[in-house]
DNA sequence: ACCTGAACACCGTTCAAGT
DNA sequence: ACCTGAACACCGTTCAAGT
């Protein structure tokens, strides 16, 4: 006889996420995740593949996140302004989830794949907003200019690069600036 | 009576080093890292205290050797050469020892500490000479624009971004032409 | 003073047995 | 069709016992 399913993967990948914020991809252990949605280690696997693969749909998620996150606050009127404005929210997600912003960067402590390309794909509006500055040679350049900086910048902020001092948001204002002027290759902004 | 050491830090730390580059930072077992200096795991705890530390010591070795790279490509005559030699060197270390760079980076899976502090200590020279093309009060902001970018594009070419295809050298060079002159507030550089 | 085997608590994963 | 307990191979770590 059939026994209705006392789970589901997305309540299964909701529970690894909340681990995964809690105390890191360490954290998301297949027994915690089963204890958290009410069912024994052993059950998740007819729903997930394995820890792996569930660690992978956390962070495709994640992914889904930032690419809406990005679609609303871009500004298609203003590339400068679309393009300070993504980076924006990328810092905002990453303060709010720097586990799970670690995790799509490919850097997180068990982590299961490399990943920023996929990250990439929320680069695609970004990858038109640069498009308007440096015109279409340098577009990749450009958009790789911009998002290195930004996750570097980010993963030195979350790693706690206060030690050093200085005010961070203030060079994360200036340095946002300077990238955006060093798109357009010619004028020298202000 | 006291028995001979069968091995010491030193070789535990070297063995890790290379379990890490050949496997990552999951294949940094107690128990790999013991057979490969002929002991028994519970004997490392002789001379490491835990794993934890065990990984925290390989980093500062990585960060050592960076920091000597660092000294070794250093240009004193040319502020804009040497910000140029220490991040192509930076680079070269990353695609030499991925997973020591990730490690330093606090990106390695199973990471012990998040450590892109201690990488600023390599940074000091890279300070000097940015400090020479923004002057002092844009010193730091500078150099935390300038290791932004860098990480930020070595993370990406490691994890993969060869997806979304173009040229990376191409890139890198680009980019750091372009990052060097954004140091420098009023020259529109070449 | 260092090394070892045995032991403990924990992992991920498989599988036969239940309903 | 899903859930479970038991089991397996593996972790890190502790500790009494060896030399």
């Amino acid at each position: 006889m059939p026994t209705p399913a006392r789970t589901d993967r997305g309540a299964i990948v909701d529970a690894a996420s909340g681990l995964l914020e809690e105390g890191g991809a360490d954290a998301v252990t297949m027994q915690a995740v089963a204890e958290r949605v009410g069912v024994r280690s052993p059950s998740l696997y007819k729903h997930v593949e394995n820890r792996r693969a569930l660690l992978e749909a956390v962070m495709t998620a994640a992914v889904a996140e930032l690419d809406a996150l990005s679609a609303t606050v871009r500004d298609r009127d203003d590339a400068r302004r679309s393009i300070a404005a993504q980076l924006d929210g990328l810092r905002r997600f990453a303060r709010a989830r720097p586990q799970a912003w670690a995790l799509v960067m490919g850097i997180a402590p068990g982590a299961p794949l490399p990943s920023v390309a996929s990250t990439e794909g929320s680069v695609r509006s970004l990858l038109e907003d640069v498009t308007e500055l440096t015109g279409p040679d340098r577009a990749l350049d450009g958009a790789r200019l911009v998002v290195a900086w930004a996750n570097g910048f980010i993963a030195m902020e979350l790693a706690g690069a206060h030690r050093l001092g200085g005010d961070l948001d203030g060079a994360w204002r200036w340095g946002l600036a300077r990238i955006v002027a060093a798109l357009e290759p010619d004028r020298p902004a202000a």
